[in-house]
DNA sequence: AATCTAACCTGACCGC
DNA sequence: TGCGGTCAGGTTAGAT
């Protein structure tokens, strides 16, 4: 489920239940996820308080008492679930989940309080990783980690400066993690079409004002999908009805075939969404507003 | 150094 | 009902 605006919604959900709390237990009920699971895994957790969590990018970060933190990051399939301490499913940001797939229930954390937060992914592509807080910035996860978008270490200025020098399209450009920290398929197709920029354009080819408008407009989806909970592909709502609900507000992404909302709204014409692929991803965009 | 591809996995969906 | 092919929100190792 992960982009930036999903993994926040998740850190949100999570927070309450584990911030000032400890890890009573840690079950690992396998020995790796992509990658094998750190040394000592469960060991480095017992125990330890959660002081806080973090994200960076499309990572939660647990930062813990002893010193270390926990980085977690959800591939493409990874969830969250939490069971409070009466054993009611308490937060879960998809809803066939942890219940319905119990045999992907890959990690779980006995959390102080009674409470179980459970990590579920089908795919495996997500990991976890610790490692020293003093060392987070420069751990290979982050080392070469583009600026936090919604920071103010994001600007036109450093973005321009990142895609100057560039040939590769602006799509590739922008999924690459070093360009921008958190964004991925469905937010870099919206984003630029907001911005009225073709997936295919040269990097080094977006003017200096279509770079402005492209910021902002990586900005506002990103707060208005954040705003939102999140967006949920191929699943209905989640358990309380309040996470989940920006893939209603897609101007483009899966919708190849169906008219440009701005075309048909403020143009007066009816033009449809194509989608082309590009490095193995689908690209999303109007021919008509994104040149 | 920059850029592209294949690979890692499982599940859902579609057409036959 | 089953089978095969396609597709999926990400990252990374390896080749070019």
């Amino acid at each position: 489920m992960p982009e930036l605006p999903e993994v926040e919604t998740v850190r949100r959900g999570l927070a309450p239940t584990l911030e000032g709390q400890r890890l009573l237990r840690v079950h690992a009920h396998r020995p790796d996820l992509r990658f094998p699971l750190p040394a000592n895994f469960t060991n480095r957790l017992v125990g330890r308080r959660v002081t806080s969590l973090g994200r960076r990018a499309k990572y939660l970060i647990a930062y813990l008492d002893s010193g270390e933190a926990l980085i977690m990051h959800l591939g493409m399939s990874g969830r969250f679930s939490i069971v409070d301490a009466r054993g009611v499913l308490a937060f879960d940001d998809y809803a066939y989940s942890t219940e319905g797939d119990p045999k992907h229930n890959h990690v779980e954390f006995d959390v102080e309080g009674g409470a179980k937060v459970i990590y579920n992914d089908p795919r495996r592509f997500g990991f976890m990783d610790i490692v020293a807080i003093a060392e987070l910035e420069s751990c290979k996860h982050f080392k070469a980690m583009g600026p936090e978008p919604l920071s103010n270490q994001f600007s036109a200025a450093g973005l321009a400066a990142a895609l100057c020098a560039r040939k590769t399209p602006i799509k590739s450009a922008l999924l690459d993690q070093s360009t921008v920290a958190g964004l991925g398929n469905i937010y870099v197709c919206e984003a630029l079409f907001r911005a009225g920029i073709s997936p295919t354009r040269p990097s080094n080819a977006v003017t200096p004002s279509e770079i402005v408008a492209l910021s902002a407009a990586i900005r506002a989806v990103l707060s208005e999908a954040i705003d939102a909970g999140g967006s949920t592909l191929r699943d209905f709502a989640a358990a309380d009805g309040s996470l989940g609900g920006f893939q209603e507000r897609f101007d483009v992404y899966g919708r190849e075939g169906l008219a440009c909302p701005h075309c048909a709204q403020d143009k007066g014409i009816t033009t449809l969404v194509q989608r082309l692929v590009q490095s193995g991803r689908s690209s999303f965009f109007c021919p008509s507003c994104q040149t």
